[in-house]
Parts: structure tokens; sequence; C-alpha cells
DNA sequence: AATATAAGTGAGCGTTTGCTCACTTAAAAA
DNA sequence: TTTTTAAGTGAGCAAACGCTCACTTATATT
């Protein structure tokens, strides 16, 4: 039996996120995959079933990555403040470090094959999370919320931050640059906010 | 000279929104569009050069009803909290009213097509938002703090709330619903978090 | 009634799409 | 060394794509 060549399989994959990420969804087709990748497109049929199964696929072990990235070093029984600050820091580095994997999975994100991806990854993030949030109003650290509350303004600002990080993009008139006392000052008034 | 059929006009712009709206810009098509508007493919390139051209004009069509939208009522020299308040309830108001509308707009302003609807757009929402957060900072209700902060802070939760809404997703066990009092509690958190 | 003009059309163009098939190649098992 | 198995391929299919063209239709002008 001939052995998986690696280098394929990953080529397919990498090239698969460079090119939703920087053409958009609505451009990716799987015979230009095939030519960027090195590959016949009869191999990529060998390892996804489908074009829906390769996007699918892809975009949930990059949201799982994404996911650990942003809990290391993370335990929900930290205190508020110094938990929810950890996972700021490494969100905003993964994004930074990994723009090609966020760009394509915000692509899928906003897109029909949104389902199958969240529905497999905030399994993940509603365990720990829902931890860390009880034991945050067990201390009185908190209000009340419910989940989609909390997550809005606890996270919607920071990924708003890389949002214009990443798209260059400025309201005013100079550019837009995502620094660490930027992010900072964001971080204090979320925080500010949510505090009893 | 034959007239202009105003049936015909809009019943595109319509359902080329609805078409997006539902199944996804990634499976919008020109061919599919005619049919379902009920017109010939060549009567669709007279109203537009072509597939970009349709989409970024009715995006921008669309962009500009939103941004009015939500600046009805408002005033740059109102109050912070009185003319933020009014925006998150216009805005709240327009996604729930016009449901199809703003799926539409954020399929468009997650993909390639976003630098020309964006560009045109935001400039209505920087000039009265310029003048309403700068006279904030006068009457010292805020610490200053560039137009990107702000409505990372001021805006994105609402965002990130209508969407939760828009998806039915829940994170929690319960079907995420969205009320008049959820909305203001989080309008509390948020500008506890933003006020001085 | 005749003419001019722009709206609107259906057939279909060349290309690209997602995907398959008959086939070759590499390596483990016999 | 031969056989078996799965990896990998290039050519290409049917369907869909964006778009155009030769043409008909409706209305204002002459």
């Amino acid at each position: 039996m001939r052995h998986r060549d690696e280098n394929k399989i990953q080529a397919i994959r990498e090239k698969a996120i460079e090119m939703v990420a920087n053409d958009g969804l609505e451009n990716f087709g799987i015979n230009r995959l095939a030519k960027t990748a090195g590959v016949s497109p009869a191999t990529i049929y060998i390892y996804y079933k489908d074009k829906e199964d390769l996007l699918t696929s892809i975009s949930i072990e990059e949201g799982l990555k994404m996911t650990r990235s942003t809990l290391k070093g993370f335990d929900p029984e930290m205190s508020f403040e110094e938990g929810l600050w950890i996972q700021w820091k490494n969100r905003a580095a993964f994004a930074l470090n990994n723009h090609l994997s966020a760009a394509f999975f915000e692509q899928l994100r906003n897109s029909t094959y949104k389902e199958k991806m969240l529905e497999t990854i905030s399994k993940e993030f509603e365990l720990t999370m829902g931890n860390f949030i009880v034991n945050a109003l067990n201390r009185k650290e908190i209000d009340k919320m419910s989940l989609e509350v909390y997550w809005s303004i606890a996270f919607a600002p920071l990924y708003s931050l890389i949002k214009f990080h990443n798209e260059g993009r400025s309201l005013s008139g100079r550019k837009f640059v995502f620094s660490q006392k930027l992010m900072k000052d964001t971080f204090a008034c979320v925080i500010k906010g949510l505090k009893k």
C-alpha cells in the first residue's frame, strides 16, 4: 500500500485557507485549489467528500486551534478580570500571528457553512466559559446575565478591534494600528462596564 | 421611448437581497436571479454593468438606508447617553424590521466587495459620529479614544446581540431571544464602561 | 401613420464549475 | 518476484456560470 503524501494533504489545507482568506469564499473553487496546491482535482476527493466537507472540516480544525490557543494558561477558577484578560491577550496574539487562519475562519463564520462548524466549536467554549462565568457570579464579581450578553460585551469589542486591524481600515484619518496599549485601554473600559 | 418598468427593477433588487440573505453570497448567480425575479438575464444588464456593480450598488443603497434609519431623531448635540441609546434602539429596530436587508448587508460586509461599499457608507457615519464624540469629550462625558475604539466598545456589543438573534443560535441551553429589556441591560453595561 | 428610441427578451456563446473515471504508481504483503 | 491495495492522476463530463447579441415591444415624437 502506498503512503499518503503529507506534503500534498498539507498543501491542500494550506492553500485552501490562503485562497479563501485572500480572495473570499465566493471566489473559491476546487479546480483552482488543485492547481494552486500542485495536485490533481481528484486527489482532493481522496481526503474530502466534497467542497462543503473540505471547507467545514478545515474550518472546524482551525476553529479548535483558535479556541485552544485562546484558552492557553486560562483556568475557570481565575478571578474574572485576570481570566478575561488572558483570553484577550491570547486571542489577539492568535489573530496577529495566524492572520490567514483567522481571516479564513471569519469568512466561514459569515457563510451558509457556519452551522456545522459553530455547533462543534461552541461546545468547547460553552463548557469552559460556563464555569468561568458561574464562578464570577458566585464571587459576586459580575451581575447575572446570559452567556450571549456576556459574550457580546466581553468579546465583541476585541473582535471588532481585530477586524479593524486586519482590514487596515480607518474611520478617522490616520491609519488604525493595533497596539498592546490600545487593547489594554479598551479592556479597561469593558471590565469597568462588567464589574459590579 | 418605452418606459422603464419599476416592477422589474424592483423585483431584481428585492430578489437579489432575498437570495443573498437566504442562500449566501457564494450561491448567488445572475441566471438564477433573472429566473427568480421573472426577468431576462439581459434585462439585469440594462440596470447594472456587471455582477459586481449590482452587488455593490445594492449594498450601498441598503447601507445608506440603514445608516439613515439609525440616525433618525439623533443629533450630535445630544448628551452622550441619550444619543447612543437612540442609535441602539434605531439600529435594533432596523435589524428586526428589515431582516433581509440586514442579512444581505452583513454578507457583503464580510466579502471581497466590502471596500467599495464601506468607503461610501462610512463617510456619512464619520461626519455625524465624529462631532458626537467630540461633543461628549468636551463635556467630559467620556475619555479620549480613537473612533475605532469607540465603535468597538459602543456598537460591537449591539451588533453581536443582533447576530445572535438572527442566527437563532444559543450558547446556553435555552433559545436566545432579543428583548427590549435585554438590550437595555446590555446598554447599561456599555455606558457604565464608557462614562467617566 | 411613420419614425425614432430605449426597454426588454430568449437563445446561446465561451468559460468555469464541482466532480468522476479509467488509469498509473508506489509500497506493503504474499 | 508477484500480487494486492490504496494513493494519486489528467482528461474531461454535465451543469452552471457571467454575459451578449440579434431581435421584438412599447411609447414619445414627428
